[in-house]
DNA sequence: GTCGAGATTATCT
DNA sequence: GATAATCTCGACC
């Protein structure tokens, strides 16, 4: 199958291909524009890094599936993972460009989004996409969610991976110069103690 | 536009 | 019980 050609290959290597190419979920269609590479068992920063959990499986399984967590008490996350089965390895789509379906988004966003803002995060982005717990697991290729190349290669700058403590040092965030939906570096705040 | 801080809950120890 | 691959809002420039 051509998407586990393509997406059996170390996180790295997949994540700068992957900007350009298009996710599809039900009438949501994104161009990706900004993406982070995990490499599972070896990345200290990855959620695979400590050996499988009931939430992670999907990740030490074949290349092309979805892996969905939940994070901050709120929001969801989509990854697609990579590499060999048993790697761990994956590719957290942070930000996209909506190019069908807006509408649908923008009832799941509400009004106040601008266009390019729609898909601009990881957690905005699986909200447009309507990307829940449930979806984890899925294939690529026969699930609810769709990936299509890209046309064309794309310009592609990378730097430091957001929000993660350690392993802040490799430059395996990927996005699209230019791009407005690509969200701004921002530093890693730690969270204090509540009240 | 940038910056700082609180919200909120699945998952793991 | 602590942690977290985030978002939003309000204050300020």
């Amino acid at each position: 199958m051509e998407c586990t050609a393509f997406f059996g290959r170390p996180a790295p290597e997949v994540a700068p291909e992957l900007l350009g190419s298009f996710v599809s979920a039900g009438a949501v269609t994104i161009r990706v524009t900004e993406v982070e590479a995990y490499t599972g068992i070896t990345d200290p920063a990855s959620h695979a890094y400590r050996g499988p959990t009931p939430r992670t499986e999907v990740m030490f399984g074949p290349p092309g599936h979805i892996y969905v967590y939940f994070v901050y008490g709120a929001h969801w996350a989509m990854n697609l993972v990579c590499g060999a089965a048993g790697t761990a390895a994956a590719c957290l789509l942070r930000a996209g460009e909506v190019v069908a379906g807006e509408e649908v988004a923008r009832e799941r966003r509400g009004e106040k989004p601008a266009r390019h803002a729609l898909a601009r995060g990881p957690g905005n982005l699986a909200r447009a996409m309507g990307i829940v717990g449930a979806t984890s697991g899925t294939e690529l290729w026969a699930g609810p969610v769709r990936w299509c190349p890209r046309a064309e290669p794309v310009e592609a700058c990378h730097g430091p991976r957001v929000g993660v403590n350690s392993a802040a040092e490799v430059a395996w965030r990927f996005w699209i110069p230019g791009e407005r939906s690509v969200s701004a570096y921002r530093k890693h705040t730690p969270r204090l103690r509540p009240r």
